[in-house]
DNA sequence: AGCGAGGGCTGTTGGATAAA
DNA sequence: TTTATCCAACAGCCCTCGCT
């Protein structure tokens, strides 16, 4: 067997060229720079006597060499690490260590508690830092820079190989009102709603939401009185005021002003909520990060 | 065997340029 | 505009070689 020539180091680079199809993606991957990623495949053009990757609009595209190559490289890889890597065992109760989690409003005020409970029982070293983000694609953002271990928020807009993302959480929506609120005495009708002044919580200070989609379908549109970032705040605006509001069960059920209020299944139709645990694919194996995904994932179901 | 010098390789940053 | 590539200058590491 002769692997002159043959740097193990050049497969690895091969192999992140090969999953990002991106030059700078592939280096950060690798925890390279760019120009050294270049460099990296430059050298493989020429131990493989073939240009590997092609420019396109879509990415560098693998030629069918690459393509050939792409599959056992990457066994080779995966086998190797398997027998050269002993990981260490992780141990939660022995480690002190921190973890920075980018979550979203909802996910945080649902699972904090019981999370730092949990901590507190099974390991005590560890110790959390939040980051919160507003856009659905912050979180990717945040997980490429290496800022956060996980996130927990909704589903990014763009599936990437390099993100990996698994359902954690649901809400289904309520519409709440004041409970002596006189407009709401017989039920929460379309003609009702529609008569109320709403408050819209939003994270980007849009005045449009799911509710008013919904409407539009219906060809009909409600009256915005307010619209504010803070989702936490509604329930107690919405306790003081003739308002009325959307608002996810959980936000309503564990409100402070929740005595107060009173809540109706929403007259028009709306989809389901959903909150993903989302991690990037480089912390896959890690075993500190795959055991806090895993008792976010159970903490979550649980709930 | 141990040491130091020299050279090659690969990495970095910073900047320029070309291509999509 | 973004991204890939190339270049220059420099640094660190490692290997080879010659010497003791």
């Amino acid at each position: 067997m002769d692997f002159h020539g043959i740097d193990l180091n050049l497969l690895a680079a091969f192999d992140a060229l090969v999953e990002e199809r991106n030059v700078t993606r592939a280096a950060v991957r690798m925890g390279v720079s760019q120009p050294a990623m270049s460099a990296a495949l430059s050298r493989l053009r020429t131990l493989f006597e073939d240009p590997l990757f092609l420019r396109s609009a879509e990415g560098l595209l693998p030629t069918p060499r690459a393509r050939d190559l792409a599959g056992p490289v990457s066994d080779a890889l995966r086998r190797l690490e398997a027998a050269l890597v002993k990981k260490p065992e992780f141990e939660p109760a022995q480690v002190a260590m921190d973890f920075t989690l980018g979550l979203s409003d909802y996910p945080a005020f649902v699972l904090l508690p019981a999370l730092l409970n949990a901590l507190e029982k099974k390991a005590p070293g560890i110790s959390l830092s939040v980051r919160s983000f507003s856009s659905r694609d912050s979180a990717v953002d945040l997980l490429d820079a290496g800022l956060i271990d996980a996130a927990v928020g909704v589903p990014p807009t763009q599936a990437e190989s390099r993100i990996l993302t698994r359902p954690i959480l649901h809400d289904d929506f309520v519409t709440i009102v004041r409970r002596d609120h006189p407009d709401a005495r017989r039920g929460m009708s379309l003609k009702t709603f529609l008569s109320l002044p709403h408050v819209l919580a939003s994270p980007e200070g849009d005045r449009h939401g799911l509710v008013d989609e919904a409407l539009a379908q219906l060809g009909k549109r409600r009256k915005l009185a307010l619209s504010l970032p803070q989702m936490f705040a509604v329930p107690a605006v919405v306790a003081q005021t003739r308002m009325t509001a959307t608002v996810m069960k959980r936000v309503a059920l564990h409100s402070p002003a929740r005595r107060m209020l009173v809540l109706f299944p929403p007259p028009v139709a709306l989809p389901q909520v959903q909150f993903d645990l989302i991690w990037h694919r480089r912390s896959e194996t890690n075993p500190a990060q795959a055991w806090l995904r895993a008792l976010i994932e159970s903490l979550a179901k649980s709930l």
